[in-house]
DNA sequence: CCCACTAGACAACCAGGTTGACCATATTCT
DNA sequence: AGAATATGGTCAACCTGGTTGTCTAGTGGG
């Protein structure tokens, strides 16, 4: 029988996978679901680059070229930190909201007929065992995404 | 609520991390996924590296590149193919299987940790119900397991 | 007023993939 | 049989998405 993990692996693929088909059929800029949870976290709370390295898990140099990338194309900016004079808070504009919006509909849409495959209560148990897991391990402060990616 | 493609990719990275960290414990190569998962695929059958390409995924390139560091690390060893003179099976040696069985037994106790942690039952579900959408999605034929990693 | 610390930029590097070209052997077609 | 085509394996160049290390300018506690 396939090891837990196997699975979790191989179904975030299929659900990833097929979540970037269909923005890919709508014709969609190639973001990479780093730039999707930046934009989660983004909705959040006001956000430095620094922040946002933190909450991926990665290096503030890592981060910073995201933030450019999604800057050159539009879905955020930078505007001046009014406390320090040194730091910037990356903000969404319109487009990256807009972004934010349709994609979680696709999720939504993904797991819903992930619920009508395998049934709505196997679904809920999933999703709750799994945050259970993660809370016995990690305690309160989850730490960042960190890879997968 | 977290979307549930981002509970998969944490509950992984975290049984990952840990497997990982309790392996460096015990000194071993540092031998990443992908390798644990040709250990695998060659116990369950004779392959070449073309064949391993195939089943990770990747092109046969890189999958030669991992067969290449198994090699040199002693884990396996290339023999001629009996019937085609450009190929070569690819076999565990004993370094090979012994690291494989330790593997195994660490993840299930990872595995059995968890059920401690959330309930056998609840983990019966979630490996059922994530089997069954793979199934869903991709009938008889899955592909194979790329990325993540 | 210093001194330790931090946000952000720039550069060099690295890992783990990719594509493309090639040789030798296998296979298929006529 | 012989020619055309396909396949296993290798080599080399390149790409992507991270890393570390260094620097400047600004911050903030004693």
């Amino acid at each position: 029988m396939e090891p837990v993990p196997m699975l979790l692996a191989m179904t975030y693929r299929a659900m990833g996978d097929q979540f970037h088909d269909r923005l890919a059929q709508i014709g969609l800029e190639p973001l990479r679901p780093a730039h999707g949870y930046v934009f989660r976290f983004l909705k959040a709370k006001r956000a430095t680059t620094v922040d946002i390295g933190q909450h991926l898990g990665v290096t503030k140099q890592a981060a910073a070229k995201i933030v450019n990338e999604l800057d050159e194309w539009g879905y955020v900016l930078r505007e001046p930190h009014p406390a320090d004079k040194r730091a910037q808070y990356v903000t969404l504009t319109t487009k990256g909201r807009d972004y934010l919006k349709f994609a979680d509909n696709l999720w939504s849409d993904l797991e819903q007929e992930m619920a009508d495959a395998i049934g709505q209560q196997t679904l809920d148990t999933i999703r709750t065992g799994l945050a259970a897991y993660l809370q016995h391990v990690h305690g309160e402060d989850q730490p960042g995404l960190r890879p997968v990616w």
